[in-house]
DNA sequence: TTGTATGCGTTATCAG
DNA sequence: CTGATAACGCATACAA
């Protein structure tokens, strides 16, 4: 019979079935024991209603088969996908996850990975655009999007070639003079990437471009004074624009639908992510898909397998070009 | 000096510290204790790298200061906006989320269920549409949108006093023929009561209305072949349309525009969530704006506190009216 | 105030 | 294959 207080443990359960504590043990976590003995737990565990308990196992083993998941906000929805997808790859492998929203707030982010190490956590992924983040060392760690160094794995989009392949599908549907865009961290990580690859694509399609590139905290009056510059009489310079982000490109398309210019009339338009309206529905922009699936794959295999060290530690995943309405194809 | 395999413990702090271990854990509970014994924890801790493990601590209180959520996913916008708002609430109060998605499958909802017990969380929200669920009595339990039974808070937007809001809007928007569409579980859930709402206003104001209210499984072709019904030489015989997502209202006006039918200036189209462009920016389209964060707060307020016993079963909070485009305000 | 000792629920070892 | 018992790290009642 259990105690009063509390609920009924794995040493109530043997008394009631008149076995050993360790057997009860064996029969939860399904090990090897005699039918008899087996039929007796289990008719012990369902008469006192025993529920484990897997705070005796955390302490006994240090082992939590959770999972933190450091992401700034749910709100953004490539974010969204992200913690998504991460989030079945976990539950598929039997994994808990815990979430933590930074709000880009640094000190959130070191204080999460404390919390987390003190939670005993089997791992952490996060993506963070932190630039003086240190990882520790004794603790199985994955990045999203940003290369921290060769001992922190990082998975990532192939961003250069999705830059790369905007250009080149921007020329293919007739443009002849292109435009990039972005705004965001100074920080270098993979996103960057995005315009090392346009511009690559630039060069060797011979083709001329600008540059746009703000910083986080700058005005976005900016962006409309630089579409504004590139007006004359009414028709703009350039016939292609590439935006760092969907995000982006939605709110260039609209700025410069209130200058008169038509999408993807008079400029064709590529965003980055692969956003769909309402998650689901059609590419808010035409874009570069990230694989947010595999990412989300990888960056848990990669987690819970980091021990081997042998991981590698940059992994990027191929992008995919899908029209959606801005652009002429 | 902490032994050779592992991470130091308290003890291993006492000792070096030369004080007792009960000493350690007032400091690091930061429980009162003598300045010079503080110090010299304090320095031992340092010295030692050590990291406090709140294992121990589970087991020994039963407090994990985590609370699961359950949710069918983050890829709808509205899950993803009440996802971070609770992750939000839930931190500054110092708990921990842990992160359930069902994608709206029942044996994994009593799987989280389960799961969550075994971890000793220290309650549950639950988002869910599983009309059989069995909500475990020994456990605080809060509900969102789903009302379960007195025993069980359930925390939702005024349904009712939205859908009458938005007959009200279109009427006096001028609109003098309504419809309202929607889909969803037939389950008779708070979201449900946005048709009674709307379906009260259009009595009150003596208008006449049309209901068009779809199962799950339904093709979604049933509701194009509603639209295409009402309409009578290019004309729509109805001039106000409330619809029961933003979701649904967003694809209702592609297709109306499909048809020849031009939004706002033929019919003027409300929707329900306050779903806004990539989370920030404008709305998608005229709405009644769910106080997700509201919600957030008191779901989680109230499962901390559901131990009180005292708290209500059903907690309605005030929405809004926005105009996002597709009306003629 | 500080120190000591016990127990939380489980796993794992080791002897029957 | 089973039974007894010792950890795991921490909190806390109780003794000093």
């Amino acid at each position: 019979m259990p105690k009063a207080k509390g609920h009924p443990t794995m040493l109530d359960v043997a008394r009631e079935a008149g076995v050993a504590l360790g057997t009860v043990s064996k029969v939860v976590n399904r090990q090897p024991v005699g039918e008899d003995y087996k039929r007796k737990v289990e008719q012990a565990i369902l008469k006192l209603g025993y529920q484990y308990n897997s705070s005796g196992r955390v302490l006994r083993t240090d082992r939590t088969d959770t999972v933190a998941l450091i992401i700034p906000n749910t709100i953004n929805p490539y974010f969204a996908k992200l913690v998504h997808y991460i989030n079945i790859a976990l539950e598929r492998r039997d994994k808990k996850t815990l979430l933590c929203f930074t709000d880009y707030d640094k000190n959130r982010e070191l204080e999460f990975i404390r919390m987390a190490r003190e939670n005993q956590v089997d791992g952490i992924i996060a993506l963070t655009y932190n630039a003086e983040l240190v990882i520790p060392e004794d603790i199985a760690f994955v990045t999203i999007d940003r290369f921290f160094s060769v001992s922190v794995p990082c998975i990532a989009s192939d961003n250069f070639g999705g830059g790369w392949l905007a250009a080149h599908r921007l020329y293919d549907l007739g443009c002849r003079r292109l435009a990039f865009m972005r705004i965001g961290s100074s920080l270098s990580n993979e996103p960057s990437k995005r315009k090392e690859g346009f511009v690559a694509a630039c060069v060797e399609l011979d083709v001329p471009f600008e540059l746009k590139i703000l910083e986080d905290n700058a005005p976005f009056g900016e962006f409309e004074a630089f579409l504004s510059s590139h007006i004359q009489n009414g028709r703009l310079d350039f016939d292609g624009l590439f935006c760092g982000t969907d995000m982006l490109a939605w709110q260039m398309i609209q700025v410069l639908k209130g200058k008169g210019i038509r999408v993807p009339e008079d400029v064709q338009v590529i965003g980055f992510d692969g956003i769909r309206m309402f998650g689901t529905l059609d590419y808010t922009v035409s874009t570069i898909i990230q694989p947010v699936q595999e990412i989300a794959e990888t960056a848990v295999s990669t987690v819970l397998s980091s021990h081997l060290s042998t991981v590698p530690s940059l992994i990027c995943l191929p992008v995919q070009y899908a029209a959606g309405g801005t652009t002429r194809d």
